[in-house]
DNA sequence: AAAATAACTTGCTCCGCATCAAGAGCCTGA
DNA sequence: TCAGGCTCTTGATGCGGAGCAAGTTATTTT
């Protein structure tokens, strides 16, 4: 599907392309692709070349690796408006080092990797916007390892349900999960009882109540110190 | 300490400093320094600026993260050979995202980051490759998730062993620790009294003996097979 | 609307690794 | 040279989360 100008301009607007001169802009374009995806449906696999980077438009789709025994780990669930696998463009020769599945009903723009690989090659502030950006990809890889092996199932928990929200609030504060439980359980690498029975003791500690995917923290602040401490 | 001639050429032929043209890299040359730690010493602390990334001559470092509780996590040890910290040049101003300190005696190049950043300018390749290379370092942090999350710990351990030794290798093969146990326990995730089990457990399969930091691995082919299989 | 399938929860049991405790072999420095 | 402190090992015990099984409620299929 080729892309409208209204859809050209939410793109244009996000860190990796912002630096790039606007015919720049308009080449890359005009080789990406608007991406329609059903829940469930696969976008790439683990190995395969690398042939584009992505960008959420709507929908949620899941990152996953696999063990040489075949058990699936959700590496990362990413939401719309982020984009994904632009680390794996400047991997040489690696293939994509995921997984990727639609775990939601997704609107995907698909990104030449190869015309965006071309453009960068005329801005050197692009590529220090993707070299920042992939800096904190690792930063974000390095607090996932912390999360693992510092911290227990609780604390994962609280941080993942915590994410996203602003600093400032205060009070009350509603989650909707959105992506199943069985996913979220392997993204926080626990088994999908373990993630059923954690969210069960945050209930009954009083911490959350739960309806459903829907999650409600009563006082964020003190809910904010369960993970600062441990 | 002033850079010599011979140390300029051995950092010039690394990755990071390849593609740049000789005027740039000797303007990064003349603002870098030559370090000598003692075993234990500190380079720099998690949250520090950044300013300056690094490469080892001679030696060893350990990269650590500290959970708000005050536990250490050996995220990396480093070798000759190998550079670190550059990827927190780019990560605007997060500061260090880890601690780190020498384990041996080590002799290490510090790069001056705002040089390094600035003659990066001049050249594309340079940036390319410096993203290539921190995508690597990204594909190694998720093969680190993996190892925790898929693997127990024997495995880490097996994997950590045969790491550095080339695929064609069979037959028996010496590999020397170098590093104190406690610090390879810690960079596994485990506590050295469970390192001290595992290794424990692989000589009574026979699989490796041990003297000290010096371990012979009897069949390379079969150990790898350890790995593959799970 | 019934049937099949998937998502989630709950109880019971088990295992890998942590924790605590103690002892042996070291380096290091007064 | 001896004391104190590391490093490493080994044993005993405990705990967090996994594995298995069964049941309930949604969701999809036909």
């Amino acid at each position: 599907m080729q892309l409208t100008s209204t859809q050209k301009n939410l793109l244009q607007k996000t860190s990796l392309f912002s630096g790039l001169p606007d015919h720049s802009f308009q080449i890359i374009a005009d080789q990406s692709r608007l991406l329609e995806l059903r829940s469930g449906e696969e976008l790439f696999e683990q190995g395969q070349p690398v042939t584009d980077f992505f960008f959420i438009a709507e929908g949620q789709v899941k990152l996953t690796r696999l063990s040489s025994e075949g058990d699936e780990k959700v590496i990362e669930i990413v939401n719309s408006g982020d984009s994904f696998a632009e680390a794996a463009v400047f991997g040489q020769f690696d293939g994509y080092p995921v997984n990727c599945f639609a775990i939601q009903k997704s609107v995907i723009f698909k990104i030449c990797a190869k015309s965006y690989i071309n453009e960068l090659r005329s801005s050197v502030d692009s590529c220090f916007a993707v070299m920042t950006r992939i800096s904190h990809l690792n930063h974000r890889l390095l607090r996932e390892i912390d999360s693992l092996t510092l911290h227990n199932a609780m604390h994962r928990l609280a941080v993942y349900l915590l994410r996203g929200i602003e600093d400032e609030k205060e009070g009350t504060v509603e989650v909707n999960l959105i992506a199943p439980k069985h996913v979220i359980a392997s993204r926080l690498s626990v088994k999908p009882e373990t993630l059923s029975r954690t969210f069960k003791r945050l209930v009954e500690r009083g911490c959350i109540t739960m309806e459903e995917k829907v999650i409600i923290i009563k006082d964020v602040k003190s809910f904010r110190r369960l993970v600062t401490l441990g």
